[in-house]
DNA sequence: TCAGTGACTGACC
DNA sequence: GGGTCAGCCACTG
């Protein structure tokens, strides 16, 4: 892979998030072969917005809760967009996380 | 320049 | 098995 930078490529992954599906910043940073900068991850969503076109509602930290929901504009817009696209969000968790999990090294795993 | 903070995670007690 | 601690890197005051 190119020598982009750790956010481009960061968006790059969340934007191969199927619909419908979720997945983690542990997930994310172990595919950018960051694994112990996950925060980094957590930052690259921060900046997300100013990006565009990066489905940050998909991610989640590893035990499926909308960490981030209160980083969106509206409350609960994160939970309203996860329900749009059929994912099941209860108490700010993915319901069946473990099923709806995608993990970017199994599904990506390429270049 | 230094110190604090954060949309996290894994290890340790 | 649940709470605590440290590590990671970038940004802000």
């Amino acid at each position: 892979m190119a020598e982009k930078d750790f956010f481009e490529r960061v968006y790059g992954v969340v934007r191969q998030v199927p619909e419908g599906r979720v997945t983690t910043y542990g997930a994310i940073a172990r595919y950018l072969g960051a694994a112990r900068s996950s925060r980094m991850v957590g930052w690259a969503m921060n900046n997300s917005h100013a990006v565009g076109g990066v489905p940050a509602h998909r991610v989640v930290n590893r035990k499926g809760l909308l960490t981030g929901k209160h980083h969106f504009p509206g409350t609960d817009l994160m939970e309203q967009l996860l329900w749009n696209e059929g994912v099941e969000v209860e108490d700010d968790q993915v319901i069946h996380f473990d099923r709806l999990f995608w993990d970017p090294n199994k599904e990506i795993k390429q270049e």
